[in-house]
DNA sequence: GACCAGGCACATC
DNA sequence: GATGTGCATGGT
């Protein structure tokens, strides 16, 4: 069994599934997408209270507000304007390129999708991926900044790893699998929330982040997993 | 009051 | 192509 695997089967027996994304339909989860970059996922929740009370929780009707509508109401999960701006270009795509009938996309290839969803303004690698992932079910392993520093902490990848082959190694020490990749992803943020902040909080940690790290040192060392 | 959170675009070197 | 900076709220 590989490294990746190990891990995944460590973090699923000590937490179980995580039940991601939390969103009650598939604009709900793109939405969410673009909210929670560089925020806490509670403050999302309150803009899309806002939104679902303004009657905006919908691309097709964010394509057509105002920026300041959409600022307003979006405004607890921070970055409110600049959001407003992204929210409002990843709507006029979908909405331009097929009506928000997602259905629709699945002849396209993967690759075409992804690149595609990083030409539209304020969608970077990561919000691609999870987009791609967990709104329009394509399989796709979401690197994100847990990811990173779990991985670099564990000695699977120097830390200034490139998006893309931090990806690739997780994909392709993996099963194919969509589940799988949706509930890995979930995992490790919910690692890195209760146990990486930003430095391990090495108790009770089910990866035991004791072996891996030295606090005195402040580096890492590398041991076998087994 | 400091630090952090499920990034991204843009300017500058 | 690497590095720095602005964007901003809310919880601990």
């Amino acid at each position: 069994m590989n490294i990746v695997t190990k891990i995944y089967s460590r973090l699923y027996h000590s937490f179980g599934p995580q039940h991601w994304w939390p969103g009650e339909s598939v604009q709900e989860i793109i939405i969410g997408a673009i909210l929670t970059q560089n925020t806490n996922w509670q403050n999302v929740e309150k803009a899309i209270l806002n939104l679902k009370k303004g009657r905006l929780l919908s691309l097709e009707r964010i394509s057509r507000a105002s920026l300041d509508m959409i600022a307003e109401l979006i405004r607890p999960s921070g970055y409110y304007n600049v959001k407003a701006k992204r929210l409002k270009a990843v709507s006029e795509y979908f909405a331009q390129r097929c009506r928000c009938d997602f259905t629709s996309l699945e002849p396209l290839p993967l690759e075409t999708l992804r690149h595609e969803l990083l030409a539209v303004y304020g969608v970077g690698l990561e919000t691609a991926d999870s987009i791609l992932l967990y709104a329009l079910n394509r399989p796709v392993f979401v690197v994100d900044a847990y990811t990173r520093r779990i991985g670099h902490w564990h000695g699977l990848f120097k830390d200034n790893l490139d998006y893309d082959s931090i990806r690739v190694l997780f994909e392709s020490s993996l099963p194919d699998s969509i589940p799988l990749f949706n509930e890995y992803h979930a995992l490790l943020v919910r690692l890195g929330k209760e146990f990486c902040r930003p430095k391990p909080r090495c108790d009770s940690c089910p990866l035991n982040f004791r072996e891996y790290f030295h606090p005195q040192r402040g580096t890492f060392f590398k041991k076998n997993h087994k």
